[in-house]
DNA sequence: ACAAAAGTGTTAAGTCTACACCCATGA
DNA sequence: TCATGGGTGTAGACTTAACACTTTTGT
């Protein structure tokens, strides 16, 4: 059997948006790049795919080098191949959202890394296509957090049900009132009750809970209902 | 500056799952391939990005030259990229769905082209992965069809209520109340009642109806809900 | 006249929304 | 003791699901 020999091969690039919440902010995690073209702007965590690495596998060894971070969710989203996309040779980019607890990674990654994280509402100018993507990005886990329980990724292993609103109404950039809310979230039996309180956000504390793994595992695909009404993801 | 010297290029191709509507089954477009490796066998419409054209450019070009098919709803699926899919040469491909109005194409496609409509209950052995990219592809337009009204792709400009249910049916492998189906349909606004009816079908014959583009447009993001429940999009 | 598919309405069950007060505690 | 955030229940509105009979017309 022959090659293809008549093709063009093109550089492929993985792109990462990494969501973290801090208990009242959605953030972003960027870089500062640190080679050319346009060293020292801000970037999204990106790098080339390897000849011996699937997709996937790029995509969490560069979250990894760039951050540290790993085996944390990671769910391909687009694939952006305009030509001229990258001003020195065309690079056809994958790109993949992450959700991470920003606790476990917070100082790590400023002390040995240059990520920083930004506020999804101050996110900076950045390189070639990367505020596209970040705009898919937003899009992209509010469409997936409406109907599948993908935000608890975001949190630590325990949580205050006041957390978990918070997160929910700044990713859909909303409010939502509490009773219902505990309400929605309680009936989807994800959610198991702790006995012990959170004092750091009131002085009557709020109790923790964590996830129910197995019914979190099981209901994952499952559609849920927490969002109000689906018609706040229009645009 | 100076071009990324030291990564490594690859092959990438695009790839196209084309549903079609006959009336009574769903079914998928695909061809014999004309050249090696795996010549003769069959294969979903595929073809490597040039260097010239975008990956949409790239996915419409090649529909158009496999099939004939142009100007159709093409939409990017996800990204295939393990090391040895193509057992030749690493390619990454980059799949697409297609929603065809079947009867437009069906004779121009089977004479001008090795391509052939095929049952999606028959599917045959596919070459590579293309077998993973049909269902995913069948997981897709579930998933997007429970919420947006993309399944008016694959009918005729006019077309009856029992038509439109019966393809909800095949794409949801479901049965629907046809009272509770008409009147979720009617109330999406999305559909205009014509005076003559299609005989085809029966003796009293069944209306035609027709979109009303506006607030098709209009509409194709927001949220409608046609499927009893979505739960069935479970797997 | 009958077979075959089209068309149409109602009721009961379930779900969703709006809304307000008491509780626990640290300062 | 008071200020702050946490926790809980209900009634009315709305939406959904279940269900069966009449109409049309070609044969």
């Amino acid at each position: 059997m022959t090659k293809y020999s008549k093709q063009s091969r093109f550089l492929v690039a993985v792109d990462c948006i990494v969501f973290g919440f801090d208990g009242e902010t959605l953030k972003l995690l960027l870089i500062k790049r640190s080679f050319n073209p346009e060293k020292d702007k801000w970037s999204l965590m990106g790098g080339f795919v390897q000849a011996s690495e699937s997709l996937d596998q790029a995509a969490n060894r560069i979250l990894k080098q760039l951050t540290g971070l790993e085996g944390v969710y990671l769910e391909q989203m687009y694939s952006f191949g305009e030509t001229n996309r990258d001003p020195i040779e065309r690079t056809i980019s994958v790109s993949y959202f992450a959700l991470v607890d920003i606790h476990k990674y917070e100082k790590q990654i400023s002390t040995d890394f240059h990520a920083e994280w930004v506020p999804l509402k101050r996110i900076p100018k950045l390189i070639f296509d990367h505020q596209d993507m970040v705009e898919l990005a937003k899009k992209s886990i509010r469409y997936k957090a409406a109907l599948h329980p993908i935000l608890f990724e975001l949190l630590p292993s325990r949580f205050t049900l006041p957390q978990l609103q918070t997160l929910y109404e700044s990713v859909f950039n909303t409010s939502i009132d509490k009773r219902n809310f505990s309400k929605r979230v309680l009936a989807t039996g994800l959610l198991i009750k702790l006995n012990d309180k959170d004092k750091a956000g009131s002085k009557r504390g709020a109790y923790y809970y964590q996830l129910n793994m197995q019914k979190y595992y099981a209901n994952f695909q499952a559609f849920i209902n927490i969002i109000p009404n689906p018609d706040s993801l229009q645009n």
